[in-house]
RNA sequence: GCUGGGGUAGCUCAACAGGCUAGAGCACCUGACUGUGGAUCAGGGGGUUAUGGGUUCAAGUCCCUUCCCCAGUACCA
């Protein structure tokens, strides 16, 4: 008895439809930070566990989220559960690189979780960071980025947040909340969009009950820390501006708050130069982000249009994270974007068409007497440039393999058989114009005669006649 | 991880209260119709009812195990 073919839970495999579309997302992010200037980086899916698994780095969730094991040698070893702590390893181990080093990585990570809708346990990451900029210049670069990215993928309706660690840190001074308890007000304060302020309220003090009836234990903040937290939450934030102004004045007497703020009203002044508006780069106070390494401005970018699929775009500045590594400490900052969640969000908006195929031509082979001439003018299209795919399944008459090209959706086919041969000219079919025809088509004999889309060239004039369909 | 719900063909679902050989639609394959996609017509393949055990004369149906899926929670991209 064969073995049941089986797939690891929250892993996938990605089938040729999903990684045409997939691969054309993944080329348009690197196209926009080639044009910034960034430069390629990979490391291995396999790190020491020590390098990923030290203190403070993804915090207790996080570290606990991470695949460790004993290899052969037995080393403790771990998949990479980001991109950014290798990228500090590679910072450190290559002291030759040059500063700032501007680096973008696309690739797989893993994280033990519970896999769902959008959510899996490898997905990937294409990160983009810069290391050794200590100005806010970096930040807003990072954020111009990925305004760029949705703007090329034809996203228009995004809301790109940003917020600082130390603008939540004066929160913390603000409300009289002990310092060691910050990371939990913060992970409560994340939920801001799912639970809303009352439950935030719950869950700051004695704890809520969810939908589902399950009891939420809450963190035992007093009544006054609470409505100082609100207050905080409720600050009007139509506009960078109006947001830094009513920050400002909340923290007034909060000592260390001007850092913070300083670097919130720097980076809203670069993007103001940049001509990034409010709207799709906006101030969020409410933004707090789980990963416990962040020092600084934190990000995010959710679709207006496919908020369900939560963010697609996160990340922040480390400016300790390398120093783990080399003593020295090195100003960084970055950000993520998911892969695998924008192009879900992508095809749900229908921003992109899934094909099955990347050819746009397939020559058919109507009489294997005449397979030479096939191959010949596959190979005139593809010297072309034109992606021709010549046909490889069982010769069953032309039938078949025009079905084969409608499913495929390759839009053009080749066909030449005896009567072409005789007359030495090709049928050319442009399949597009049988599909939009066919909803009203009833009997087949018409069908046949009609013929849409179909022509006959010169033999010569192949490649040519595919251009002018091609170019419409 | 925790709480709850669920699992019948590739997909969506059916099968009175435990009772004939577990069905249907879609999809797929073969054929007919000029050397041409769609429609139509004729035929066909597909199932250890997720899994292992138990109760029973009899289990898709009832009980337990494991696995997987879904919702919420936690966390995050």
């Amino acid at each position: 008895m064969p073995m049941e073919p089986r797939l690891l839970k929250g892993f996938r495999d990605y089938l040729p439809e999903q990684m045409i579309a997939r691969q054309s997302v993944i080329n348009a992010i690197r196209n926009v930070y080639e044009r910034y200037g960034f430069v390629p980086l990979d490391t291995p899916a396999l790190e020491y566990t020590e390098t990923l698994a030290g203190r403070a780095v993804y915090g207790t969730e996080g570290s606990g989220q991470i695949y460790t094991f004993q290899d052969r040698d037995n080393e403790w070893v771990s998949l990479r559960y980001d991109l950014t702590v290798p990228l500090s390893r590679v910072i450190a181990l290559y002291k030759e690189l040059p500063r700032p080093f501007r680096r973008y990585q696309v690739g797989p990570v893993w994280r033990v979780d519970k896999p769902g809708p959008g959510r899996y346990r490898e997905f990937v990451q294409f990160d983009l960071d810069t290391v050794g900029c200590p100005d806010m210049l970096a930040d807003a670069e990072i954020l111009s980025a990925i305004h760029d990215v949705l703007l090329q993928l034809g996203l228009s309706r995004f809301r790109v947040r940003f917020s600082s660690r130390k603008v939540l840190n004066a929160l913390i001074a603000f409300a009289g909340i002990d310092a060691c308890r910050s990371h939990d007000v913060f992970r409560i304060l994340d939920k801001l969009d799912r639970i809303g302020q009352k439950g935030i309220a719950e869950e700051m003090k004695g704890g809520r009950l969810d939908v589902s009836g399950d009891f939420i234990p809450g963190l035992g903040l007093s009544d006054s820390q609470v409505v100082r937290l609100l207050e905080f939450l409720n600050l009007p934030q139509p506009s960078r501006a109006i947001a830094l102004d009513g920050l400002s004045q909340l923290f007034a007497g909060v000592a260390n708050a001007g850092e913070g703020l300083d670097e919130l009203s720097a980076i809203h002044e670069y993007l103001t130069a940049l001509n990034i508006g409010d709207d799709q780069v906006a101030i969020d106070v409410s933004l707090a982000r789980g990963l416990e390494y962040y020092t600084g401005p934190i990000f995010e970018a959710i679709l207006l249009d496919a908020p369900e699929f939560g963010s697609i775009f996160g990340g922040g500045r480390y400016d300790g994270l390398v120093e783990r590594f080399l003593g020295e400490k090195v100003p960084a900052t970055g950000a993520s974007i998911g892969v695998d969640r924008l192009l879900a969000a992508i095809l749900k908006l229908g921003a992109l068409e899934l094909r099955p195929s990347t050819a746009t031509v397939l020559v058919t082979v109507m009489d294997p007497q005449w397979r030479v001439e096939y191959q010949k003018i596959t190979r005139e299209l593809r010297q072309a440039g034109i992606n021709t795919e010549l046909y490889l399944g069982k010769e069953k008459g032309v039938g078949k393999q025009l079905q084969y090209a409608n499913r495929q959706r390759i839009p053009i086919a080749v066909l030449l058989g005896a009567d072409e041969a005789a007359q030495g000219i090709v049928s050319i079919k442009d399949l597009r114009v049988g599909s939009k025809a066919q909803a009203e088509l009833k009997d087949r004999s018409t069908w046949l005669q009609a013929r849409p889309g179909q022509f006959t060239v010169p033999r010569p004039q192949v490649v040519e006649a595919v251009r002018s369909i091609l170019s419409g």
